[in-house]
DNA sequence: CTATTATATTACTCACCAGTAATATAGTAA
DNA sequence: TTACTATATTACTGGTGAGTAATATAATAG
């Protein structure tokens, strides 16, 4: 990598993947002004020239990660969590396997995960959204009877939106995302007081 | 403000004051690389220069937010959360006097709280001690017959820590914290399922 | 084989901003 | 007054880093 002109076996795709991968940790590592072209360029061994092929500007590659983040999100919840079609064996099992998609996702994508809930300058909107599709979800459960008529569900949904991104990300929580769903889950229903040994 | 020279009735301490809370005002607008000396100075009413006679650095001044936050908080903590003495009605009182107290210190200093639990180098750690202190007092009250002996209070603990910081830097959520802390803590101790109408 | 497009490099510029030099006035104690 | 300390200013410096100019080689289509 030391001369000028096109490389043989050369793909701009590829080059942009790294790109892209190399911000993501970046930013993750030392977000969005500590993060220099220079060493996202370093990491995806490409020059700094280059790295302007395929953006336009450090922001607008921030932009595209927290896009990618809000997309796979909400893919995610989409799938797991407000599927009616999928069979469960009890409300409780539906809501643990919906977060444990929730949990899974910030597990395997934990810099994408960073970028989205606490650099971005759009982290609010997307746990606003969260919120809200969380809130949607239980509050049809509740008028299927599963939950008492007079709880306030705005409540609920913020409480699980608080856990589910302090879980997200933090590091020291980030494991065994499945198991830590079914805990959580049971906690979040029978709460404190009403636990069956 | 144009002449160069000590002003009459000029006080360290007040100019220094200033400055703290117009950097805590910018920090919590702006993030820390965001936010310029001079912004921070404007707002003070001071020139550059004055920030150099109270502070070594940007960094300097930025730290001693954080301490002020730390401290604060955990001042309210000890407080509020781990106080023996004070009487409760119930646990159930006592728990949402202590949540309460939370909620309420990070809704009267919404850009101190901003600063500590999301913009320092320091939140992680800052979080995870809040975590540890709430599990302690929750497993003395389990001790003590409160709860369940078989409930992982470490779950239970890190899941409030979640709900806490999101309640207390989402500025959509910072409304009302008494009221929300007794909301918040019937959930928590009572769970979705066991709610009585 | 040539023209065009895609991909890449070295070497540079320009703005911005944290921090400083030099200096000046106010308060206070002898 | 004089000397000293505290508080303040205008005007500057120097490093850093985002983005660019100029240029060069590979792939490919006619």
């Amino acid at each position: 990598m030391a001369k000028p002109g096109r490389k043989p076996g050369s793909d701009g795709e590829k080059s942009r993947a790294r790109l892209l991968a190399a911000a993501a940790a970046e930013f993750a590592l030392s977000g969005y002004h500590e993060t220099k072209i220079s060493a996202i360029v370093k990491k995806a061994g490409v020059s700094q020239p280059a790295f302007y092929l395929y953006f336009e500007s450090k922001e607008a590659i921030f932009q595209e990660l927290t896009d990618a983040f809000r997309e796979q999100l909400f893919t995610h919840v989409q799938a797991s969590l407000l599927a009616p079609d999928i069979q469960h064996a009890s409300l409780a099992d539906a809501i643990a396997a919906g977060v444990a998609g929730i949990f899974s996702f910030f597990h395997e994508k934990p810099q994408l995960t960073h970028i989205g809930l606490c650099l971005s300058p759009e982290a609010e909107a997307i746990k606003e959204e969260l919120a809200k599709r969380i809130q949607l979800n239980l509050e049809k459960e509740q008028q299927m009877g599963y939950f008492s008529a007079d709880i306030d569900m705005s409540m609920a949904a913020e409480s699980l939106v608080g856990t589910l991104v302090h879980f997200g990300t933090t590091s020291r929580l980030q494991k065994e995302p499945a198991e830590r769903a079914k805990e959580f889950v049971q906690l979040f229903l029978n709460g404190l007081m009403n636990r069956e040994g």
